[in-house]
DNA sequence: TTATATTATGAGACTCATTCTCATTAATAA
DNA sequence: TTATTAATGAGAATGAGTCTCATAATATAA
């Protein structure tokens, strides 16, 4: 499905008109795998000659991350990152506390522990957020 | 250990001065198992007639934090909690996404399984943050 | 199409937690 | 004690994110 197809999906789900801007901050998040802030994203925009509102940029990620198009990412320093979720499996983060690089990792053996805690608890899990904060080989070696 | 001896020792440590607004800071978090915000220390100390500043409450904190004696977390909400650290094992959190209720727990699986995970990128495991968010018993049953 | 109704946008004001500044006050060293 | 130096308090500053409202753009109806 094509990128402005399946935005246009979800706009029309949330009963939001199709703009232009809204595609372009869509178009930016979809065509990378890079972990970004909103202050990134506009400036790429901007630099590729498309001028859009920082407040667009909010509004738009916000329902691109309430339509499972985006996730956001609180890393705990204050500004939040966005990745493509189009096609993507889920995931958690190792950051490096260094360098600032961001890996993925996926581990079954945390998913299902994660649901028999919270079984114990007789409660119900909703999401989660795990990350591992690390030194990389690169910083590790320095 | 006497709370006022366990203060003075970080502070000498740190190369600070032992002051009244420390030790009340100080006091009012290892008095409480809670997860409570700068704000709500704050007005605790007020309300109990210790006129300490905001400032001082978030600089002490900090201080307390660096040397292990209070544990801060960061829900996602833009207000950092801090809890008392001493003589409390490891353990990472479940919060009601309803009622904001936190409760604690650890996972020896989940805890070798992040080792596993690091080692295998070849990386070396600092902190981590692992939160689930949940809809706890009281809530799910209204 | 074109007009109409309504929503989206942009610029900048605003919010709110946290940090900073700097004059004053207090703790330590001599 | 006094001198030195650090800590405090009050409020200004910061910065990510949100809100406001006049203007622009989109969708709908004719």
């Amino acid at each position: 499905m094509p990128s402005s197809d399946i935005l246009k999906k979800a706009l029309k789900k949330e009963g939001l008109r199709y703009t232009h801007q809204r595609q372009a901050i869509w178009d930016e998040l979809s065509a990378s795998d890079e972990h970004r802030d909103a202050e990134e994203i506009y400036l790429a925009l901007y630099n590729s000659g498309l001028k859009v509102s920082r407040a667009t940029v909010y509004r738009t990620i916000d329902v691109l991350v309430k339509n499972n198009l985006v996730r956001k990412l609180d890393l705990g320093d204050g500004r939040a990152r966005y990745e493509n979720k189009m096609d993507t499996a889920h995931h958690d983060h190792l950051i490096c506390v260094q360098c600032g690089k961001i890996e993925e990792f996926m581990d079954n053996v945390i998913e299902n522990q994660q649901e028999v805690i919270v079984e114990n608890f007789g409660y119900r899990l909703i999401r989660h957020i795990h990350q591992l904060f690390v030194i990389c080989d690169e910083c590790g070696s320095k």
